[in-house]
DNA sequence: CGATATTCACTAATATATTAGTAATATAGT
DNA sequence: ACTATATTACTAATATATTAGTGAATATCG
């Protein structure tokens, strides 16, 4: 009824980035479905195999994923052998979280369709606007990072 | 221990996407809570306010929320008076949402808050910047939607 | 050294997401 | 009319998200 509402003057952004991401994952979701494989998991594996062995608050901030949510997925993902937790002597409390051989496995096996994907984006959007895209989002994550709010765990 | 693991060439982009995003609602994520209205309730308050009556379906296309999902969502704020339902006279399948008066004064009581924060986000990665980031957004929807892989709905 | 505060992974309860599937209604083609 | 198919909102089961809070271990400070 009222396609003006008047009351803000701004697009949603928070939801603009959200159908971005939406189209993006689209395209690799068939390849993670195909292999067994959660979108946390993934980009845990991911993480993992980009970083080395990663403890647990480290992957939530990498991850974007809270350490409620991180207790539940890591536990998923210990029984299923694709990754193993390790105790640190020095430091009871702590944790190293690190890859085994069955998810390095599966993740070479992702890798040639997951590149593929990303030559099938970068051809529809284009090589340019893909890599001032990068940096657009580099820039915009680096600008509100540096001013926070509030006390909101973020680096 | 490998930071260049070699498997992929790529940076995560839905990774990126969901940093960016993360970094931009954290900001808004208080005035919800203090408002006391989740982040799916908030975005389907805004989608009927700028467009309208709207059905189950064309809500979760706007607002990526997918069918069962939004089955509890609308429930859930039927019960505590943010929408009314309403069965189509000519289509026993289909629904009208709509919001209520109660809904309809939250949003007015957000919104100066709301638009506070999108003014402070502007004043930190300027407004130039933050007009070219909602093209660059638009165009990369734009041309991941026009060419869908699958039948994944999404217009 | 000892009391206090902080950090860390985790649990509990509820909300939402995902995948598969269902019943009711509507439409298309015969 | 009639069968087959499609569409719509929904349920069920499991995974993940969110908010609050816990116990164990460590660090900090008096």
């Amino acid at each position: 009824m009222n396609s003006e509402s008047g009351e803000f003057r701004h697009r949603n952004l928070p939801l603009l980035l959200l159908q971005a991401r939406e189209h993006v994952i689209a395209r690799f979701r068939p390849i993670l479905n195909a292999h067994g494989i959660t979108e946390q998991q993934w980009r845990i594996v991911r993480a993992l195999l980009d970083t080395g062995p990663l403890e647990p608050r480290e992957i939530g901030l990498l991850c974007r994923i809270s350490s409620p949510s991180l207790a539940g997925v890591l536990s998923r993902m210990e029984e299923i052998g694709l990754i193993k937790r390790k105790r640190l002597d020095h430091d009871q409390r702590r944790l190293h979280v690190s890859l085994t051989p069955r998810s390095r496995a599966l993740s070479a096996r992702m890798a040639p369709q997951i590149e593929a994907t990303y030559r099938d984006i970068e051809a529809l959007i284009g090589a340019q606007f893909s890599t001032r895209f990068y940096e657009a989002l580099d820039e915009l994550i680096g600008a509100l990072q540096a001013r926070e709010p509030a006390a909101i765990a973020s680096e």
